[in-house]
DNA sequence: AGCACGCCGACT
DNA sequence: GTCGGCGTGCTC
């Protein structure tokens, strides 16, 4: 046996829970250690890995009756360095078993997507069979179809073969191998990505049987030709150059390597230059008195470098970035690095002009837009300590720091911070995890705290720091709800805007002032009915009804990429009254123009955002003198701040309300304060006005009087006689599968199969409760069933301890990969 | 995840 | 007969 030889263990990020045991070659020129990424074989094709352990050499006692296998050796070591040490790993497995998932997957959350290189069987034709082709011998059909293909193509996946030729081509190939036309490898895919310390080394890499190389130059187009012969009298080249050096040979060269006949590899360029210097100093704004204090308690426990969690709750204007960048400026002036987390919607140019005013190139910028390449880029500056801020949604928070000194959380409450699939983490809990192993400072911020985080200051977990007051004494705006029960609230018309709404964007807008109109529902109608047979128009793939969009003339799903085209009749009766039913964006856009034709009006929502840059393109449209009315869903109620807005209108606050979810008032709350906050920023107090039918609802109330902690008091309450979170914690077990049947009963017996192992240990788990299964609300997506099941317990550790029983036991109620399961730890959607 | 294999019904 | 569908099982 090679017992000498190292071994290590190599997560993968498949859904193979278990990591795979690989031989480190003596050949490598680096020893094994954690961190490596590596290319390593897999059945027949590779796929990267990450060394998670280097195994002890088997010690001489070890029984040699005990089955000895051999292992395969890694293929290749894919960087110069480690992408991650023992205290990264660690973070990772922790994450790995709280949220139920494998570490090969939670490796592939962490690390930038590009970092994945994978491998597929695929052929290359070779010269002989070039030449085959153009004379036309020895060919059958079949051989002749696959040559054409490959000639096209150049070395080709066996799977996009199949797409062209049909399944069978196995035949074929075995008998164009056999006379040496084709040649079997590997095509590597997600390789190209490079950061840019390395570059690109052009080298030939003709097939192994290879006729002279003139008869091969002759068989290429001439562009082509010349690289090969360039490459042939100098040597390898780096890309660039030979761009230069031969003409014309951008196009030729992609080709050469499509048909695998030149190869890149990657090289070592020079390190990146040194940072510019330090950003013009701007004046520093004043602090106010409550700004002052929350700085001046975090900067000592920011400098003893101890974790510590603090909850900045900040009324909407009154400060809370400038703290962010007094602690920020801080941690740099004590050589400690800054993340700061922002939902994906709030990373504006206006937001980050903050920062990067402050700091310069310091910070990087880690936002959805970035290609591979800038991505990979910002990812190793952050490793390699050339970034010393990073301010990022989400998944900013596995930046690779290595000296962290504060993370801040901004809106901690917003529900993006939750990872909606495969490893569902909450960026939120995993900054203060992260904070606490790395002995980090971190500060969530809000103007309406999350229950949860507002509970912890109350038990002490963390220290509540308050601005209760706007900047520049601004005071909060009036707010009042309009009930939209009385009949008095609407006019003449059935317009969606009431009276009272109608009134004050006219004064407002007679005023010259802008005004902001609030719906959380795109579109035109939420649907169309038949008024005949009551028939609601719905998704043929999803339990949903479609949307009805007016200016792309379509009836929409807003789950899957469903489309119709709308027509006058009703399918279910023929009757030709189907009507609007609920209105969008889309429709109040159109009402305020009737209502104002001369005001100018956008709307902003997914639809009009498509395109890249939009978002910001309407609200400096809006910021400056070129829209006075801006419609919009909750996108407009985010970040950005507008001094002249001074009325604020929300069509219809009921919307969240009515959700099948406990955390609906939450939501409701604060998406109105919010919203709400946009007004009044300026010089001229704001209005705002509500309307709901429901206007005592305590949410709704509290926003009227400016009054979180009642409404948190009330909810908290409600929230412990019912023993859900912060009381509890909750797992969410979703079964989803194309037959109904099959599903259910899926779902049925996992039911069966969760109690009995309650039963089972009634000791350890009677603190569990097991609702459901149950059908989820949206019984059906994307032509899925969905049933789901919640596991609700007060220790955490026993609620994992428990669901990892059920799931260990997954085979029995999950009889075919028919239906799938997914887990989601803490959900904050449950849809 | 991707790939092979093996079982079935529907056609050149 | 083969073609192409899908379900099952394995990967160091």
């Amino acid at each position: 046996m090679i017992a000498d030889l190292p071994h290590v263990e190599v997560a993968l990020p498949l859904p193979i829970e278990e990591p795979l045991t690989y031989l480190w070659p003596t050949s490598a020129p680096m020893p094994p250690a954690v961190g490596w990424r590596v290319l390593v074989p897999l059945g027949n094709r590779k796929v990267t890995g990450y060394v998670i352990r280097v195994k002890p050499a088997p010690s001489i006692r070890s029984s040699p009756s005990r089955e000895s296998r051999t292992f395969k050796p890694i293929s290749a070591v894919l960087d110069d360095e480690p992408l991650f040490g023992a205290r990264e790993l660690h973070f990772y497995q922790w994450i790995a078993e709280y949220y139920l998932s494998s570490i090969g997957e939670v490796l592939r959350t962490a690390l930038p997507g590009s970092m994945n290189v994978k491998s597929y069987r695929a052929v290359r034709i070779l010269p002989q069979g070039l030449l085959a082709l153009k004379h036309g011998v020895f060919l059958t059909g079949q051989e002749a179809d696959l040559l054409s293909h490959l000639e096209r193509g150049g070395k080709m996946t066996l799977q996009s073969l199949r797409n062209k030729v049909g399944r069978h081509l196995q035949k074929g190939l075995t008998g164009l191998e056999q006379k040496g036309f084709v040649e079997a490898c590997q095509l590597l895919k997600g390789s190209k990505t490079k950061h840019t310390t390395e570059q690109d080394l052009v080298h030939l890499s003709l097939p192994d049987s290879s006729p002279p190389l003139e008869e091969w130059i002759s068989l290429l187009p001439k562009a082509e030709a010349r690289i090969v012969t360039h490459l042939d009298r100098e040597g390898p080249c780096a890309a660039q150059a030979l761009r230069k050096a031969v003409p014309r040979s951008s196009k030729a060269l992609q080709d050469l390597i499509e048909k695998g006949f030149v190869e890149l590899r990657k090289q070592d360029s020079l390190p990146d230059a040194t940072l510019p210097a330090s950003p013009t100093p701007e004046a520093l704004p004043r602090l106010t008195s409550e700004q002052e204090t929350a700085v001046n308690t975090i900067r000592p426990l920011l400098e003893e470098r101890a974790f510590h969690p603090f909850l900045l709750h900040g009324v909407t204007s009154s400060g809370k970035t400038e703290v962010y960048l007094r602690v920020i400026e801080r941690a740099l002036d004590t050589d400690r690095d800054a993340l700061v987390l922002v939902p994906e919607i709030a990373l504006t140019p206006q937001t980050l002009q903050r920062f990067s005013s402050r700091f310069g190139t310091h910070v990087a910028v880690l936002h959805s837009g970035l290609t591979d390449r800038e991505r990979l880029d910002f990812w190793w500056k952050i490793r390699r300590g050339q970034a010393r801020i990073a301010i990022g949604a989400r998944s900013a928070v596995f930046a690779p720091f290595r000296n962290l000194g504060v993370i801040v959380v901004d809106e901690e409450h917003d529900p993006s911070y939750k990872q909606q699939d495969r490893v569902r983490y909450n960026a939120r809990d995993l900054a203060l995890l992260r904070g606490q192993r790395e002995k980090a400072v971190v500060i969530l911020g809000s103007a309406t705290p999350s229950l949860e985080s507002y509970y912890n200051v109350q038990i002490g977990k963390s220290t509540l720091l308050e601005l209760t007051r706007r900047i520049r004494e601004r005071p909060q705006p009036e707010v009042l709800p309009i009930d939209m029960r009385q009949p008095s609230s609407h006019g003449p018309t059935r317009s969606s805007l009431s009276q009272p709404l109608q009134q004050a964007l006219k004064r407002n807008w007679g005023e010259g002032r802008k005004s902001l109109v609030f719906l959380n529902r795109r579109g035109y109608a939420q649907t169309l009915m038949c008024k005949d047979c009551g028939h609601l128009v719905r998704c043929p793939h999803c339990s949903v009804s479609l949307t009805l969009h007016r200016a792309r003339k379509r009836l929409c799903c807003h789950y899957c990429e469903y489309q119709a085209i709308p027509s006058s009749e009703c399918p279910a009766c023929q009757g030709q009254q189907l009507q609007p039913v609920g209105k969008g964006t889309e429709r109040v856009e159109e009402e305020i123009e009737t209502l104002l034709p001369q005001a100018r009006v956008g709307r902003m929502d997914r639809d009009t955002t498509r395109s890249r840059g939009a978002h910001e393109k309407i609200l400096s449209r809006f910021r400056g003198e070129e829209l006075d009315i801006l419609i919009g869903t909750q996108m407009i109620a985010k970040g950005h701040d507008i001094p002249e807005i001074t009325l604020v209108g929300v069509v219809l606050a009921d919307a969240s309300l009515n959700l099948p979810d406990f955390r609906a008032s939450e939501r409701t709350l604060q998406l109105l304060m919010q919203v709400s906050g946009r007004a009044g920023r300026g010089e001229w107090p704001g209005q705002v006005l509500i309307q709901s039918y429901h206007p005592d609802h305590a949410c709704i109330e509290a926003v009227c009087v400016h009054d979180f902690r009642r409404f948190y008091e009330q909810e908290i309450a409600a929230r412990k006689e019912l023993d859900y979170p912060p009381f509890s914690r909750m797992i969410n077990l979703r079964i989803t599968g194309k037959s109904e049947e099959t599903t259910q009963e899926a779902a049925r017996r996992m039911g069966e199969f969760a109690r009995r192992v309650q039963e089972e240990n009634r000791s350890r788990y009677r603190g569990i409760e097991i609702l459901g299964p149950s059908l989820a609300p949206l019984a059906r997506l994307r032509d899925r069933f969905r049933y789901h099941c919640f596991f609700k317990g007060k220790a955490p550790r026993t609620l994992l301890a428990f669901t990892r029983e059920v799931l260990a036991g997954r085979t029995r109620f999950l009889p075919s990969s028919r239906v799938q399961l997914e887990i989601d730890v803490d959900p904050v959607q449950v849809l």
